[in-house]
RNA sequence: GCCCCCGUAGCUCAGGGGAUAGAGCGGCCGCCUCCUAAGCGGCAGGUCACAGGUUCGAAUCCUGUCGGGGGCACCA
């Protein structure tokens, strides 16, 4: 569903307009630069493409600035601040514009009038939660494909920071306005859901009192018993001393059911739902692989070959092999890929390149595939599949995870994955919670290695990202409580009817500064795929928050309780459309608020 | 040998064409008779790995070098 229409959230296209003032002041630079074009002030005809409107770095030089004269300059022939002071000129006359100054090379930057800040405030609070909605992806489709693990055991930790990040990057789209689908794509097409069968039989066997034969190369972890034992009480003693042929199949089919329920819950436990699971194995004998590459194969982009050895690192085993190969480097890749081996059988890259064409015939806009760096070696086939079966419609963004490295205390954790010790998901989650798992996992960009220490993701201190912004929310809703005690009505239509002119300290605007923002970085974030900077900016955001409040030890005059009531009306007006924006933040990540520290 | 990612303050990391490059930690100095000090303010700390190039402007884009990580024909 499309995210404002179908959550019930107010929002674009529910009517309300969407409050970006960046976006509303870039327009208005745009339209002083038509203004200057038809006086015949500046040359027809001119690209915009590159005119930003932006906060300036240095809070000294305004609320707002904007490059359009330095790059106009150049195409128009003409000096920029030539061009800035003609822009000023007419910026300057529009009532949200108190100064326009034209500095260093050709900035132009631009002062409001509070008053344009209050707008921003009304807005937030009558929006609430769906304050900073966009419709940047309206009317597009996108699917998110991600962790898809092999159903061959519990979720690892690996696999926890792939799930956080495809969720909330689902969760960052809809909010800007795509309509999004969250896949996962089973892998129980290849040998290792064989292992997994041969695995689960001897918990079978062991559920019957024999002695269990884990030999190398099986998985050897507990998980399996249950599966044993749920399969001694399906089919009792039927498999016992029966050659792998008889029961290889349904085993197989029984074990994977067991672990994509066990992978669902796992999923659960971090608040992760998807809409789609596909599976691998249903692509065989339907044909659907055939047809995909028949596709390809009209286009000409398959033939029989024999790849070169790989330059530089022969493997001991090489030898030149006849191969169906997909031109993959017609499309950016290095080489060319098989998608047969030469006993005729698929590669794993066949059925991949179905699984894409399937998602291409449905439609979507643009995909995602969620990776671990591990795997970043696919990229550029998997790119190219897509641009090749789509004939370039669909774009393929690609977002590889990068490891997680565990602490505790600041010592490396250590796990074996051979002697069945390592952290699943559910060891992380009963540690720490799904919250603070959810957004530690997001404090650092994705290709990015993170660290993640048990200790410290729990600390209670601003050192931790997490706690800081909790006990920012906890703080308004604290001041909250308490306005509502003093008799304020508290809610956002109250709120939003405050004189909020009474708001006009420079601490005060720089809190309703940072809130304007927040409908800009949710863009910012969208266009990348990037849900991290949501984080970052809730982070900027509670320390905004934090320094206002301890405004208040010093300058009574800020504190948010006061005895005068349209006074305090408006400054809970701030504080409640901040905690509107750090809702709407933490939700995009996945996480709840919280009201009271404990 | 080739491909991908990374290299920014002592440490962990943001920023990815724009002005004097930021945050947290660590160090130093301040702020509670006052809405939660679990906090806030200030000071010190930089050749944005290096060298070229593009640009009015480069930490950011391009090329190369060095260093770290990952991946490199029928395994998924």
């Amino acid at each position: 569903m499309t995210g404002a229409a179908g959550s019930g959230m107010p929002g674009p296209a529910a009517g309300n307009p969407v409050m970006n003032l960046f976006a509303e002041i870039r327009t208005l630079v745009l339209d002083a630069i038509a203004t200057l074009t038809e006086a015949g002030r500046l040359p027809p005809g001119l690209d915009l493409a590159a005119v930003a409107v932006e906060p300036p770095r240095d809070p000294a030089h305004g609320d707002m600035a904007t490059n359009a004269a330095m790059v106009l300059a150049r195409p128009a022939g003409m000096n920029p601040r030539t061009i800035a002071e003609a822009l000023a000129e007419r910026l300057a006359a529009d009532p949200r514009v108190a100064e326009a100054d034209v500095a260093g090379p050709g900035f132009l930057n631009l002062r409001l009038q509070p008053a344009a800040w209050a707008r921003v405030l009304r807005a937030a609070l009558q929006q609430g939660a769906g304050f900073g909605r966009s419709s940047l992806g309206a009317g597009q489709r996108v699917n998110v494909e991600f962790v898809s693990a092999n159903p061959t055991g519990p979720m690892h930790v690996g696999h926890t920071r792939g799930a956080v990040f495809g969720d909330a990057l689902a969760r960052l789209l809809a909010f800007a306005g795509w309509e999004v689908t969250r896949e996962y794509y089973i892998n129980d097409g290849g040998a290792q859901v064989d292992v997994l069968a041969r695995s689960a039989y001897e918990r079978y066997r062991e559920a019957h009192g024999l002695e269990p034969a884990i030999r190398e190369g099986l998985y050897p972890g507990d998980y399996l018993i249950p599966v044993g034992e749920a399969l001694k009480d399906t089919y009792g003693a039927a498999f016992l001393d029966k050659p792998e042929s008889e029961w290889l199949t349904t085993i197989r089919d029984f074990a994977i059911r067991r672990m994509m329920a066990m992978i669902r819950e796992d999923l659960a436990l971090l608040g992760v739902t998807m809409d789609v699971y596909s599976s691998e194995r249903a692509l065989y004998g339907t044909g659907r692989i055939e047809a995909a590459l028949q596709t390809l194969r009209d286009l000409d982009l398959i033939y029989e070959g024999v790849l070169e050895p790989p330059k530089g690192k022969m493997p001991e085993d090489w030898e030149p092999r006849q191969q169906t190969l997909f031109r993959s480097s017609a499309f950016g890749d290095d080489v060319d890929r098989p998608v047969q081996k030469s006993d005729g059988s698929w590669t794993y890259f066949a059925p991949d390149i179905a699984y894409h064409y399937d998602k291409v015939s449905r439609g979507y806009d643009q995909l995602i595939d969620i990776f671990g760096a591990d795997h970043s070696g696919y990229v550029k086939r998997m790119k190219a599949a897509v641009a090749a079966l789509s004939q370039g419609r669909v774009a393929l963004d690609i977002k590889l995870i990068q490891l997680v490295k565990l602490f505790k205390n600041g010592e490396p954790f250590k796990m074996s994955k051979r002697a069945g010790t390592f952290v699943t998901l559910r060891d992380v989650v009963e540690q720490a919670g799904a919250d603070v798992t959810r957004f530690v996992m997001l404090t650092r960009k994705n290709d990015a290695a993170l660290d993640f220490d048990f200790d410290k993701v729990l600390e209670q201190s601003k050192d931790n990202p997490v706690w800081y912004v909790q006990y920012a929310s906890a703080r308004v809703h604290s001041v909250l409580r308490r306005a509502a005690d003093a008799g304020l009505a508290t809610d956002g239509a109250s709120l939003a009817a405050a004189d909020l002119a009474q708001l006009a300290h420079p601490a005060e605007l720089d809190l309703a500064r940072k809130i304007a923002e927040w409908p800009r970085l949710v863009e910012i974030a969208a266009r990348g795929n990037e849900p991290h900077r949501v984080a970052f900016y809730l982070y900027d955001l509670a320390s905004e928050f934090h320094a206002l409040w301890n405004r208040g030890n010093d300058d009574p005059a800020l504190r948010f309780i006061q005895d005068d009531p349209a006074v305090m009306a408006a400054k809970i007006a701030l504080v409640r459309a901040t905690g509107v924006v750090i809702s709407a933040g933490l939700a995009i990540l996945g996480v709840t608020p919280v009201e009271e520290m404990r």
